[in-house]
DNA sequence: AATCGTCCCAACCGCTTTACA
DNA sequence: TTGTAAAGCGGTTGGGACGAT
């Protein structure tokens, strides 16, 4: 039962590919198409696994490809779809023509995220350091994490009892403002066409020293590593803060904490994935891990959808939060 | 010239999801 | 229905390039 193995993974070459196996790849895709990859060593005349061959081709020899440096542009793309959605390559890289999902985590791994730790911006939260370590030096020794409220909307009441009432239908409100005139906007107005980091860093710096404001702080809050198990994909959605600017970040925190213990006695729920609260509803939300909470049957492509669906929302979310688009989500 | 440290990225690893027999 | 591999994806690493000493 089941298929048979790809290649002898024992007897096969690995390491750094040579011109010669890269034009074998090449050759074969030209006469027979992008199919089976499993057939591509034998039939190529490559002493490869199948896989390897598969990401040679996708991360290097496909023709689209873009192999120059990154441009102002697509790291400013990069930085706002990573706060976003976080280090979920493949989907910022779609919206990068020309590179692959390994360029971008390269590139955000050995620029941006350094760029930004220059700035005193926390990679991970795209929050600055100052305030996450003033806020976690604030953590109380007894939390008081059910008692968030919004004062944006209330949606975090809303959260908590839905989550107490084991209605799971939550996950972090994604700031609306991703489309592309929201893209350009942010560029032009904070990072400039021809943005250039270090003259920046003084403005950052100084941004640093303000505190979030709740809507900030509503759009700041899909992180993700610092307090969601990545072990439990579908119960971090879960566990994403409706922080406010009277709670912050230990709020945050300790509410995750408190949530997980509950959280890990439930079964794992059954979400469309794109809920709006009621009390909220015209802020789309989203989760985390979307593909996690999508429905059941619902293909990749629905995730995609999504995507698009935040990057093309634009008009009506902008009259709605204008002051997003006004007073500068993307002051950091 | 030799050594060392850092940067960068191609490639691999390992996990999850999907497809297939 | 079940077991297995392929495909997809994010995380990690090996080693070459390069600059500083």
């Amino acid at each position: 039962m089941g298929r048979p193995p790809c290649c002898d993974k024992s007897n096969v070459k690995k390491g750094p590919w040579t011109p010669e196996e890269d034009a074998k790849v090449l050759a074969y895709v030209a006469n027979h198409g992008i199919g089976n990859w499993t057939l591509v060593p034998e039939k190529a005349g490559l002493n490869r696994c199948g896989k390897s061959c598969r990401l040679r081709w996708t991360n290097y020899l496909r023709p689209d490809l873009k192999h120059d440096a990154f441009t102002p542009q697509e790291e400013n793309h990069i930085l706002v779809l990573h706060q976003a959605v976080g280090s979920r390559w493949s989907l910022i890289a779609k919206h990068l023509p020309g590179r692959t999902d390994n360029d971008v985590k390269n590139h955000w791994n050995t620029k941006l995220r350094k760029k930004l730790m220059k700035m005193g911006i926390d990679p991970v939260t795209h929050k600055p350091i100052s305030q996450i370590l003033t806020d976690f030096g604030n953590i109380s020794p007894f939390p008081n994490s059910r008692n968030h409220v919004d004062p944006l909307n209330g949606f975090a009441n809303n959260f908590m009892s839905n989550s107490e009432a084991s209605v799971v239908t939550t996950d972090y409100a994604i700031p609306p403002m991703l489309n592309t005139t929201m893209l350009e906007q942010v560029q032009d107005n904070h990072f400039g066409n021809n943005y250039v980091w270090e003259n920046a860093e003084a403005s950052f710096q100084a941004k640093t020293q303000e505190i979030s404001s709740p809507l900030k702080s509503l759009a700041s809050c899909h992180v993700t590593e610092l307090s969601s198990p990545q072990s439990l994909p579908w119960k971090s959605s879960q566990l994403q803060p409706m922080q406010s600017s009277s709670s912050g970040w230990n709020d945050f925190l300790l509410n995750d904490l408190s949530l997980l213990t509950d959280l890990e006695q439930q079964e794992e729920p059954k979400s469309n994935g794109i809920i709006a609260p009621s009390s909220c509803p015209s802020v789309p939300v989203q989760n985390e891990k979307c593909e996690n909470n999508f429905s059941e049957g619902s293909s990749s492509s629905a995730v995609d959808s999504f995507v698009d669906s935040i990057l093309n929302q634009d008009k009506e979310l902008q009259s709605e939060y204008p002051q997003i688009f006004s007073d500068g989500y993307f002051n950091y």
